[in-house]
RNA sequence: GCCUUGGUGGCGGAAUUGGUAGACGCGCUGGAUUCAAAAUCCAGUUUCUUCGGAAGUGUGGGUUCGAUUCCCACCCAAGGUACCA
């Protein structure tokens, strides 16, 4: 009778699939439940130890919420457009729809190997047309709205033509583009239909514009800051530039400020919303307009302390800044053009992060101060960030330190502007208690008082007026890609047209190259069949187009968040052909009500799909204001990389205590040539790669050769990735998500090492040999021993708080412990065992359904109610109480429960330890914590 | 640089509201069983120690009868930083 994880296991899951155990219904008399994981891009290298970190534990409590009487949702799919699958098909030729669909095959067979409670009859993909034409469904939706800033909500551009028709654009309150003119109703009625459309596109919700992007020429593509490296490309280290593009752009600083109100209301960490409401970055100040003299131009500058506005001496443009090039002076040109383009090769980041080297030169032109009349000298500074704010910022250097040392390091002259402040050093930056000088009406004024009062004056004369400001961009939408979503859209003289749903999806066209076109188009550019035949509603050939009935249709595609910022929706019904999730499956779920996933989407995946969901309901798709309501975060797990070292030009490797000041490179070795005591299958080392066949070996003394280990990212490339495969088949899959939990706290990196994984199985062996007696499969229908039912309800109580606190590693060790004590005590009673088979169901699902079979029940464990916890089990009558000295505990005594505080200071000072202790010292004080602590002090 | 998280034995980690630091597991040491090994079981395992004790939770301060826990400053590591997912 021994434990056969490998039946077991296969046995359970050939039943789940069969029965459909998981399959959850839209209609149902239990409350609701929606536990989901973060969408998993189905990788090459397949599934590692790492991702199924966060999908044991909200399996775990999926499990644990159906024995609770829930009717739980519990999902799987895949986002399965993506960049990786692109690249190999540059490389390989490899259409990426097949690769795609190997990986998710892979990765299927991977996760039906670890027993998840997975509802697949819901799955869904991104890549999928009958998925992603509710992706470019969407989109249009967004392309038919605009953001009413008085209504605080998205409205149809058919209501905002109606306004415009009726009373022009001035009145109303719309989130749209800096560069729009005010119109009345009669000029717009008069506009052409083009002239319209290119006003409306400034403001809908998703829009084209020119926006910045890391360009290389050589590769003749746009890069991600990943895809770069030191300023040049990781693929062939080509330069890279910073160039602008017309792109979609999706408004979502519209939403700034319900996004940043909408986390008070769900339960996420404290730290990823403050991770959000920095992303956001709300500030409250003024915007300010410049006169430059000698022109008609006006600097637009956003500032948190218009209070300190008699400070500027000095203006900084970003170096992109678009009156740049107009208003240099010519003797200053040569500077000004070398430097911008000097800072066209850095980075975004790295002009962010660098704040030691000051750079930057002056244009020659002066602005007009709007009080004083004075002229302040505008210079560029690569610290001033085009897509920031105006892209322009007044130099206040007496009050804010990078202009500080700008004005030190070119000698612009500091004005002081505080009422006994030291500026000599430094700038001064604090707001309380500062009071404003020198600077006219402001003059004796506090912060407060003066920044109010500068606000008034500046809208008095025009200059300028207060303003909220938001660090939140609106996202880049469009990608230079072949494997994302189509746009729905074709182009009628330039101007955007959608597709109507009728006709989606749109499908992704069949390229021959997966690289741009020769003259730097996306790949989509490379298509044949890719216009848009308006008659006939259908994708034509290119040379059809004639710009009457047959239009050429968009080259970019979707980002990789299109898809995966409303998948959580379709889920609730994801075979719905009519519409993206019925009314009914909306209504019944509402939203998730647990998410787990990584905390490296807090501000990317996160943010965007509150967003889409916020616009959904706004346009009455959807009844919910947020997407997750509840969110755990899960930590990465880290592969323990293994290094052999190969002494400088040589083909011989040292082991590593050997290395004694030599020259070494060390060489990433696979980690399944190296055992737990770091030794190295040098013979398997050998035949892994011709080039170390005939390598030499010095080993230590009794002739291992001993690697060198480090914690790093899980990756194929670093060769320390860990196969759940493997562990299933070794140790079980009910093994293999103990481990996984007991490992550490969920929301925590921390290393894989395989090592103490037999600590779990033994565990579970023991488990098992529980309902054993005799060698066969029996339990005593006996009342059970009362320690044997304090040791249940202990366990009981202590693992169910640890579900709610999403505490798995802890309530692994209460298992460990229970199972101990159920052991030591010989506890063999159904009363017993049957309870802790339910208990460690959500856990190790496998054993507990084949112990629950065996105990004599007919159906799936996961049908039984979760036991309850009775107080009654554990009342205790006596305290061991530690008795401390200083606060140091020296020893401990066994008291009554009910002892008073009195009679537990007597008894303890009669004890002849604390005499001791104390030796012949008076005590200062004794403090008596009743069922805590005994303290004396002296 | 900025934002977020973390730092406790040889290792992963535990420690309700401030109240016995090191639970549980790995590893290691010794023993039992075995022809032997695996498996299993038992005992020990923070460090130093003059064997009385003493020190100890990244570093330095502070609050407190008492701090891994609260406060201040610093050091180190990981994640994010807007086109990786």
């Amino acid at each position: 009778m021994n434990y056969n994880f490998n039946e077991i296991e296969a046995k359970w899951q050939k039943y789940w699939a069969e029965n459909q155990t998981f399959k959850a219904s839209n209609s149902s008399d239990k409350p609701k439940y929606y536990v989901l994981d973060m969408f998993p891009y189905p990788s090459g290298a397949g599934l590692h130890v790492g991702h199924p970190l966060g999908y044991i534990a909200s399996d775990i409590y999926a499990r644990y919420k159906r024995h609770k009487g829930f009717n739980v949702l519990h999902p799987q799919g895949y986002d399965s457009f993506g960049l990786p699958a692109e690249q190999y098909a540059i490389q390989t030729g490899q259409h990426p729809a097949i690769t795609t669909k190997d990986n998710i095959a892979r990765y299927r067979e991977q996760l039906d190997k670890i027993g998840f409670s997975f509802d697949w009859s819901r799955e869904v993909r991104t890549s999928n047309p009958e998925y992603y034409k509710w992706t470019q469904w969407i989109f249009i939706q967004l392309f038919e709205s605009w953001y009413d800033l008085e209504a605080d909500k998205s409205r149809p551009v058919s209501e905002l033509q109606e306004i415009f028709a009726a009373e022009g654009n001035t009145r109303i309150k719309a989130a749209c583009d800096d560069d729009v003119e005010d119109f009345s109703a009669e000029v717009w009625n008069k506009f052409s239909s083009e002239e319209k459309q290119r006003i409306l596109l400034k403001y809908r919700l998703t829009y084209l514009a020119e926006t910045e992007v890391n360009w290389c020429p050589q590769l003749g593509t746009v890069l991600a800051n990943d895809e770069i490296v030191n300023g040049v490309s990781e693929r062939g280290g080509y330069p890279v530039i910073r160039k602008k593009m017309t792109q979609w752009s999706m408004r979502i600083s519209a939403f700034a400020e319900r996004l940043l109100k909408g986390l008070e209301d769900i339960d996420w960490t404290e730290s990823l919303k403050e991770s959000q409401r920095n992303w956001i970055g709300k500030s409250v100040g003024a915007h300010v307009d410049f006169k430059i003299q000698g022109t008609d131009h006006k600097v637009g500058v956003f500032t948190t302390r218009p209070d300190t506005i008699f400070g500027v001496t000095f203006m900084t443009l970003a170096p992109e800044h678009e009156l740049v090039k107009e208003i240099t002076t010519d003797a200053q040109k040569e500077e000004v053009e070398a430097y911008i383009e000097a800072t066209a090769k850095r980075s975004e980041r790295e002009r962010m992060a660098d704040v030691k080297t000051i750079s930057g030169a002056f244009t020659g032109a002066y602005a007009e101060h709007p009080f004083t009349k004075e002229p302040v000298p505008i210079w560029i500074g690569d610290y001033v960030l085009a897509g920031y704010g105006t892209g322009a910022v007044m130099a206040v250097p007496c009050g804010d330190q990078r202009d500080y040392d700008f004005a030190k390091h070119f000698e612009i002259p500091i004005k002081d502007i505080f009422e006994n402040a030291d500026i000599s050093e430094e700038a001064h930056s604090g707001k309380e208690g500062t009071v404003i000088a020198n600077s006219d009406f402001l003059n004796g004024l506090e912060y407060k008082e003066a920044l109010q009062k500068a606000i008034l004056k500046l809208e008095e004369i025009g200059a300028g007026y207060g303003k909220t400001n938001y660090r939140l961009r609106d996202a880049v939408f469009s990608r230079q890609r072949y494997w994302g979503e189509p746009f729905p859209v074709y182009y009628v003289n330039g101007l955007p047209q959608m597709i109507d749903l009728e006709h989606l999806p749109l499908h992704l066209p069949e390229v021959e190259k997966y690289l741009p076109t020769e003259t730097g188009e996306p790949p989509l550019g490379n298509a044949t069949d890719w216009a848009w035949d308006t008659a006939a509603n259908k994708v034509v050939s290119n040379d059809k187009i004639d710009d009457e009935t047959v239009f050429p249709l968009e080259l970019n595609t979707m980002p990789g968040w299109a898809g995966s910022s409303w998948y959580l929706f379709r889920y609730m019904d994801a075979g719905n052909g009519d519409v993206f999730a019925s009314e009914e499956a909306l209504d019944y779920w509402e939203n998730v009500d647990l998410y787990i996933g990584g905390s490296e989407h807090a501000t990317g995946h996160l943010l965007y799909s509150r967003f889409w969901t916020k616009f959904l309901k706004d346009r009455g798709h959807l009844k919910v204001e947020e997407p997750f309501k509840k969110l755990i975060n899960q930590g990465m797990i880290l592969g323990t990389s293994a290094f052999v070292y190969r002494l400088e030009g040589e083909n011989k490797f040292v082991s590593k205590s050997l290395i004694d000041g030599e020259s070494v490179q060390p060489i990433h070795a696979p980690v399944a040539f190296v055992n737990s005591s770091d030794e190295l299958d040098v013979e398997a080392f050998k035949n892994w790669r011709p080039e170390f066949k005939d390598a030499e070996f010095i080993t230590e003394e009794g002739g291992a050769y001993v690697v060198g280990r480090e914690v790093e990212k899980m990756s194929k490339s670093k060769y320390n990735v860990v196969n759940p495969d493997d562990i299933c088949e070794d140790f079980g899959a009910d093994t293999l998500r103990m481990y996984e939990m007991f490992l550490g706290p969920i929301d925590q990196a921390k290393p894989w090492n395989t090592a103490g994984i037999t600590g779990v199985h033994s565990f579970l062996k023991k488990l098992w040999k529980l309902y054993i007696k005799n060698d066969q499969f029996e339990v005593s229908e006996e009342k059970a021993s009362a320690d044997s039912l304090k040791t249940l309800h202990k366990t009981i109580k202590k693992v169910t708080e640890d579900i709610e606190n999403f505490s798995f590693n802890t309530s692994v060790s209460t298992f460990m412990i229970c199972v101990n004590e159920l052991n030591a005590q010989k506890c063999n009673s159904r009363e017993v065992l049957e309870l802790l088979a339910v208990l460690i169901a959500p856990y190790a699902p496998h054993i507990a359904e084949e112990l629950w079979s065996k105990l004599g029940h007919s159906e799936s464990i996961s049908t039984a109610s979760y036991p309850e916890f009775e107080e009654k089990f554990l009342v205790e009558s006596t305290k061991n109480y530690p008795i401390s000295f200083n606060g140091k505990m020296r020893f401990t005594m066994e008291l009554p429960m009910d002892m008073s505080k009195d009679e537990i200071e007597k008894t303890v000072m009669a004890d002849e330890r604390t005499q001791k202790q104390l030796d012949r010292r008076t005590p200062k004080k004794v403090i008596v914590v009743p069922g805590k602590i005994v303290n004396i002090v002296g």
